[in-house]
DNA sequence: GTCCTCAATTGAGCAATGCTCAGTTAGGCT
DNA sequence: AGCCTAACTGAGCATTGCTCAATTGAGGAC
């Protein structure tokens, strides 16, 4: 009171860049425990000391504010699942980064991209980025040609990696590498018509490891 | 007025079941065209003819009301993509049946699918419902071990012909045969190890669907 | 240091929405 | 006809998404 010096939590004045930053990560941490529909405006400007107003100039939209945040999870998690690109193998490098990202994130992960306001054009238009981001790093992998109808297969794929990253975080008997190995065997054999991947290199190599359950743990 | 014979449209006492089936069609119907976010109680309890405060006598909740919608719509679908169980290949003609169902009801199938409160434990226990329905009539159509494995693979496999549905119906170049084909061959040559699809099998028969674009249409 | 200016911030307030509840009435039964 | 159960209504409350005029903190000019 008598200190011109302000208390920890006294409302101060911020830039508003860091403002924006602070309110996309107090999203970022409530989206991850409750739905968007259960979590209002105003516990969001409470949690950041500030008051509903401003929370809006910065977000004219709940909906803008929500789409911020998943975009936000989106690129957080696109980073966390880039391999290096002085990886000799950055296919592998890449599919084993997303697949432990998803072990360690699993309730972050369903929340922020099977969540929400699915239905939405905006949140629909950035799950499709993320995939068509994968999708193209795999391409650039792979060398495979960029045509149509290998990129239809490939995000058809990819839906299938996402499933068994998910289910695999409950399935203890196999292992990321496990999910890794059986993902590229697929990639390889029907996605592309890979002639370097003959069925007698996956029968020796990488099927063995999800034929049988319990291998891998 | 002088009448006692009522009007058309006039409130009328309905058994509840009936009402409860009127009340998830209007919610079938609208939120096929609109997210549940953008649908008002008040809006479902007048194009219905009834007051709000009805509703709430079938649906304690906003949420009630939608879980029992997405029910439904799930009902609605797995009964559109079911085989018919004396057809000589069953897996072929299931198959056919959920992705031609996509194609006709793309829009309402991301809608109730990927849309909403995705978030939500009954939304995704919907959905997993679902899945395993389709995952389980394809175990017992290939005459697969359900072992936890193959489970998982399937789940995988699931989603990927999920993806290729609906980016089929974007796709003029690729029929709704082709889909299926591909489907087929990734589920014998890679899901289940399946010694009677060799990949000679594959090669002279379903992959040429596929593989060049244009093929199909 | 004092003043000024701009923009970050506030908080009162509005309309819509989810939800409750005491009361009303339709419609079947005796 | 009279009754009685339960389908139904509608007023009303609390919350929530959103707006806007007024306020105030912080940095620059002097």
């Amino acid at each position: 009171m008598s200190t011109p010096r302000q208390a920890p939590d006294a409302r101060r004045r911020l830039p508003p860049e860091e403002r924006r930053r602070q309110l996309v990560a107090v999203g970022l941490q409530e989206l991850s425990i409750r739905p968007i529909h259960a979590l209002s405006i105003d516990r969001v400007a409470e949690i950041a000391g500030i008051s509903r107003g401003l929370l809006f100039r910065y977000f004219p939209t709940k909906q803008d504010f929500y789409v911020a945040v998943v975009g936000a999870a989106s690129r957080r998690m696109l980073r966390a699942a880039a391999a290096n690109p002085d990886d000799p193998d950055p296919l592998r490098a890449g599919l084993s980064a997303f697949v432990s990202f998803v072990d360690r994130h699993r309730d972050n992960y369903q929340a922020f991209f099977h969540g929400g306001f699915g239905a939405d054009p905006q949140i629909r238009e950035i799950h499709d980025e993320v995939r068509n981001t994968m999708v193209g790093r795999i391409l650039a992998a792979t060398g495979a040609a960029p045509d149509p109808l290998t990129t239809m297969r490939l995000r058809g794929w990819w839906s299938m990696v996402e499933s068994l990253a998910v289910d695999r975080t409950a399935a203890p008997d196999t292992s990321v590498d496990d999910v890794v190995d059986y993902s590229i065997t697929v990639l390889r054999t029907v996605v592309l018509d890979d002639p370097g991947a003959s069925s007698a290199t996956i029968d020796s190599a990488a099927r063995p490891d999800l034929t049988s359950p319990g291998s891998g743990s």
